[in-house]
DNA sequence: GCTCCCGCCTGCCGCTGCGTGAGGGTCAAG
DNA sequence: CTTGACCCTCACGCAGCGGCAGGCGGGAGC
């Protein structure tokens, strides 16, 4: 019916330090000391023990949990709805965190420099110098801003005038497309769709079918991106993004 | 082209501590110092600090930023693939504390008391002593033990004879069904599967349909359950699973 | 020149949840 | 009586900063 640190650390798969700890946080003491000062944990302090890991499985801090357990008209319920929330979040940030590891390991492995399509990006309000102070502006909220000023010291201004020019008038074009009312699945747009692709590839990087409609749900889920595409017309994010996939899934 | 920490940290959205942090560390040092030693980012260090914050917004340790930053011969890609393999064995974990999470709110609604068919699951090997044996010894890789023992302190001994012989009639059935190449989705392995139902009902807790399902896919999910089952008859884990569903379906 | 306030500096403690010793008693077995 | 396995209590260390305290520096307004 008694049990020493150590039984109760194997029995519970945590380690002898952990109940230590607990017991100096008054999270877990042990309901006696031998004469010699050992600590000794009885059933009562074992289902105790169970209710700590149990919460503790959940990801409470330690502290809630002693308040969650001692105080009796404290509500588990809403603490689980609570956590819950966290968790989401949480949950929510890892996946960004992942998605946002593959798309770098993506590009790392077609070995583009990285992400050169923030470069592209920034189109909109282009010329050097108002480029350099707006990707200052950014770097706190963005992730992977990162190698496209060494990529794009291979350009001169000439180039980036060339790009621009060639960007500007396929972005008319679309807009015009787009505001007479012609389809984003139709032959049109897809053909738009596919000339977008086609600059990237000769300006920037070699853009399959699969990275295009990867770039368009970028689109609407950026939205740093959305941003830029709805500052040209409103609804063109949606309109590209669907004309892109429309133009992927006839091409394949 | 010289900017003091209030300004780098603004710009970049981190705190002028954290700038401070990274002095400390060596991770970003400033290229120099005024005469009074204020702190003097030029843009190159500006660059870094965009490394950096690259870097761990994908979760990377500081540590492991300035090696990857400062070794030109480190390979950023194999530092990715590593980091996402990571990223994703945590986001297992949080899904898992998720819906671990979500199904003791489930639980907590129907106010019932947590997860006592984890106390059915021990059903296989049962006697009173075996049990808090085996319990005391899972205790450490299971989530949602807690509070059977409250439950069960209603129960005596005879119940527990009692609900074993029932259980243990239910389970003979059952493995002949499935050994006379009966389907599961028969009639027959319906009703029993209603039995079972009925049997969590009548000792443990008003067992819906819906909760039913969710605890014959747990037996799938969970290799604890899963274990259980196939020991008593291999392949009856799967065969369960499948009669719940289908007696499931066919009284909604 | 003087005063203000804002911004910068360098310590240094605090938080979470223990890991990992150090240095020393205790207990059952041989 | 000795051994080896346990137990005890400090107490520092970790990551990544937050948030003080106490003390200069610098530019603006009087």
């Amino acid at each position: 019916m008694a049990y020493t640190v150590g039984q109760v650390a194997r029995v519970a798969g945590v380690t002898v330090r952990t109940l230590h700890h607990y017991d100096e946080i008054g999270l877990l003491s042990p309901s006696g000391r031998t004469s010699a000062g050992y600590r000794r944990y009885d059933d009562a302090d074992l289902q105790r023990l169970q209710l700590v890991l149990y919460y503790r499985e959940l990801g409470f801090p330690l502290e809630e949990i002693t308040a969650i357990i001692d105080d009796p008209a404290a509500d588990p319920a809403a603490h689980l709805r609570r956590q819950h929330e966290l968790l989401t979040v949480r949950l929510k940030r890892l996946q960004e965190m992942v998605t946002a590891i593959e798309f770098a390991m993506e590009a790392s492995k077609m070995n583009i420099q990285l992400t050169p399509e923030e470069r592209f990006e920034v189109f909109g309000d282009f010329s050097p110098e108002a480029h350099e102070a707006e990707a200052e502006q950014r770097w706190g909220d963005t992730d992977a801003y990162r190698e496209s000023n060494r990529r794009a010291s291979r350009y001169g201004k000439e180039d980036w005038l060339r790009i621009k020019a060639e960007n500007d008038d396929w972005g008319r074009r679309i807009v015009a497309l787009m505001a007479s009312g012609v389809p984003a699945d139709s032959p049109e747009a897809m053909e738009s769709a596919e000339e977008h692709r086609q600059i990237i590839s000769r300006w920037f990087y070699e853009c399959s079918y699969e990275m295009h409609t990867g770039l368009a749900d970028m689109y609407l889920a950026d939205e740093r991106f959305t941003a830029h595409y709805e500052s040209i017309a409103p609804g063109l994010a949606a309109y590209l993004n669907e004309a892109i996939h429309a133009n992927a899934i006839s091409r394949a």
